[in-house]
DNA sequence: CTGTTAGCGCTTTCAC
DNA sequence: GTGAAAGCGCTAACAG
């Protein structure tokens, strides 16, 4: 025996009412008598009734849910952002469908199409590099698109992101301001703009200011992890630093963890400061130093200014960037 | 002018054949012949036909989308079960309708009925505390539900889980082995089974194959955070107590931090052993030996079993255990 | 304020 | 192997 689903048009027999008028009443219109509304509301609670969200769907074109596209929800930076972006839709009435695409290429526009075919009413984009591509099939859709902590050089897609050219430049200012000399650019792939264009150029600016030439041995490209930190010990002691920027937290512990470990003294001997502000630089030993992003803040930004495109609303500017801060530890002086 | 989208019939009659031959192609049906397979797959590439997974799922009643419920995805535990949940619903060609309840009962509910509503094929679930009412709501519907490092007492639904019992016990018997008789056991809400009963249990029955009482002075429940971890400080010291057993990383390392910050010496003076072996555990100095426990593989099985159950395919075993280990690290002796 | 009537775009018998 | 036709459950004009 299947399981039996009772739908708007059971309700319409049992309250003696149209199809039309059980829908109003689920959708709270307001053109229903009370009386009328109220016998409904007893037929739908007495049968049980649930809407189909599926049949409404297609019926209404509107699904109420969008894509969220993130490179690794296991990541804290991505995560965090994710909750933020969650906490809104919920509040908007929204679900997401969350996938992963491991920054790859192939994987988002896989699931950019599955995105698409689900009919979502739009999408949010995480991702450290915005493919030709991906921004092809953006622009091809109607769906409003989001980047939330993630830049689209050309700003064709609203974003939601924080100064980070400018939060470079006063990290790195404040390690030339305690009399650093070398400072290391650590950060992941200098071909996602991110870091290629924004934070180095931050760097670039700040070195400028102080009359410090720029000097290439000092950047250090590799992946966002602790292991990565680990194993740049040799490379960053060869270098001469004495202090490095970072792009990412673990990245950051890492380094710290195998300086120390190998009994050089921080902050006397070499100061870090790192940018995400996670937990990370809280548990570590000394305690990092960092720029401090709004996460949850730029994921829930992000995901009402998503809210406004859905809606066709006028919107007065939709590259959005928020404040940032930086939060002094125990790792620089 | 509208966005026209294309449909099945406008591919049908451009390849003149019926709507029913071209659905058959696109959902691989073999018996169609490859000639006119070709044809249709031709003007579906012309056309740039994208078939509407929303009308698909209102007419198949199948979404090919679960609904995953979690407390909290900035949290790196829950976090992890869910990237290994998203792996496998991907690879079994599901999407994932992610959502958060912070372990509230009203919310998990609310986000429950409405997963219900849009239809989604089954369900994984995870949260601390599985109450009446939700277990209610997962009886009253027909859809397929699984547990994801949550326990059911009753084991009326699929799970995926380790032996928490035994690695609590395994954990506490290390630390009795270096010679502690006085040893906290510190956990989240003790009203969670999988604290109340199963952890603690472990613990206990750790003692007791010692010899050792119990004293519930030893007991401390506290929140799943690093700032509770680090309040425990004058608690800790009072009970006596010379080791401790941390159901949380994050609770871990704040205890931990705290000690040391106090210039307690550890593991010299106070031993340490944790539950999830996340990253904080190797950041933190010392590191914190801990529990192992697979948890991008009880996401990932945890889904696996889902895909078994939507099939409707025969279960063995809907209860799964996963194996554990203890990485000895240099909280303790 | 309420009912009628078309679909939304696709799957799925059931014939042929 | 292929087509015709009947829905899936709901929304959205349009009347009245």
């Amino acid at each position: 025996m299947e399981k039996q689903t009772i739908t708007i048009y059971d309700v319409a027999r049992e309250a003696s009412v149209s199809m039309a008028t059980v829908s109003r009443v689920v959708n709270g219109n307001p053109n229903v008598k009370p009386a009328t509304r109220k016998k409904v509301l007893e037929v739908i609670e007495r049968l049980d009734y649930r809407p189909n969200a599926v049949a409404r769907g297609l019926a209404s074109k509107r699904t109420t849910t969008v894509g969220v596209i993130i490179p690794d929800v296991a990541n804290t930076y991505f995560a965090s952002l994710a909750r933020g972006i969650d906490d809104v839709a919920t509040m908007y009435k929204y679900n997401i469908i969350l996938a992963n695409s491991d920054g790859d290429d192939k994987k988002e526009i896989n699931v950019l199409n599955t995105l698409l075919a689900k009919q979502v009413d739009g999408i949010i984009f995480m991702g450290h590099h915005l493919t030709d591509e991906v921004r092809g099939e953006f622009s091809r859709s109607k769906t409003p698109v989001v980047l939330a902590g993630s830049i689209d050089p050309d700003n064709q897609v609203g974003s939601v992101n924080i100064d980070y050219l400018e939060a470079t430049k006063d990290a790195t200012d404040e390690l030339i301001k305690s009399g650093n000399k070398k400072i290391a650019f650590v950060s992941g792939a200098l071909i996602d703009p991110i870091n290629g264009v924004s934070r180095l150029n931050g760097y670039k600016k700040s070195l400028a200011e102080s009359k410090i030439s720029f000097n290439e041995g000092l950047v250090f490209e590799c992946d966002y992890s602790y292991k990565a930190g680990l194993g740049l010990f040799d490379r960053i002691q060869n270098s001469g630093a004495t202090a490095a920027v970072v792009a990412d937290d673990e990245l950051a512990v890492g380094l710290l963890n195998t300086l120390t470990d190998h009994g050089v003294k921080v902050p006397e001997e070499f100061e870090i400061i790192t940018s995400n502000n996670s937990l990370y630089t809280d548990i570590a030993r000394p305690s990092v130093t960092s720029i401090s992003q709004p996460l949850y803040d730029i994921g829930a930004v992000a995901m009402r200014l998503l809210t406004k495109l859905m809606n066709k609303e006028e919107i007065d500017e939709k590259t959005i960037i928020l404040p940032y801060g930086l939060i002094k530890k125990d790792s620089t002086k």
